[in-house]
DNA sequence: TTTAATTTTGTATTAATTTCAATTTTATTA
DNA sequence: TAATAAAATTGAAATTAATACAAAATTAAA
């Protein structure tokens, strides 16, 4: 994992967000911004594990919900049985490839809600999923 | 419901995506076709378990994974416990009020999946899902 | 320091989905 | 038609992500 963020600047972001900062969510915010791979709460809670030996699952879940309320992460719904946490919260889409399970992103033109039927429905959030074989799996079996 | 489908023109339709009529399969094709709200799994099974007393719901699972398989329906993943199921299979978005938990279908043009960054990638499926609150819940709000 | 507020933990619970062997139904063949 | 094979359905058990919640630990305030 590459470090490009110091304690201050993560305690910073956290308050911005209105967020007191504490050293689990420093920590989860942390591997978020650092593993920009969509990842689940228990891959957040497998790597911080690690790093804080008493941590429990439940401390993962509660930061992640807070986060999502205070605007910090998005929840990505992939069809998977578990949700994936995604610390971009610019507009964009999302690639799932069914073969090697990466997820992705692709730009999206905001435009794409400005439809008629759209009118008077008061939008929160945006989700744009497409699921198939990315470039790297498909070429891998045109080899075979 | 409004029953607007004969048990022949049901049969047919399983029959054109390669299914093997059943009585079940009829029947959840038929309150599929007749009751497009983006049903659960268990929204039909309680409505079938009315029409066949035995009906498991491992067999309404079954059905709607076969049907997932055959083309005849998309599963919807929109941050809920449950899967909804949809025999719409055209191109088309979905709003999901988070008041009355209703789920409206809109057009979207496919143009969207028309980006370099897909390019390469084989898709099978786009899911666009917008959150918010929906016109009619809006204007309760406004009341009060 | 004492008290109050907040955060974290850990266990138990919930509930949607899956697994799978047994049963039932349907189709095929002798 | 009866016997057999194949397919569909059932029901109980297992799985597991997420939640609930009370107790413990930590931090902040008085």
């Amino acid at each position: 994992m590459k470090m490009t963020y110091t304690i201050e600047q993560l305690k910073d972001y956290l308050k911005r967000h209105d967020i007191k900062p504490s050293t689990i969510r420093i920590k989860v915010l942390e591997y978020l911004l650092n593993n920009r791979i969509h990842p689940t709460a228990d891959d957040i809670y497998q790597y911080l594990i690690g790093e804080i030996p008493t941590l429990s699952k439940t401390s993962v879940y509660n930061t992640l919900e807070l986060f999502m309320e205070k605007g910090v992460v998005n929840a990505l719904s992939l069809k998977e049985k578990e949700l994936r946490y995604d610390i971009n919260t610019y507009f964009h889409g999302h690639l799932k490839c069914e073969i090697c399970g990466n997820v992705y992103d692709f730009p999206v033109s905001e435009e794409i809600i400005n439809v008629e039927e759209l009118k008077g429905f008061v939008i929160r959030n945006v989700d744009i999923n497409v699921y198939g074989i990315c470039k790297k799996c498909n070429e891998k079996n045109k080899e075979v």
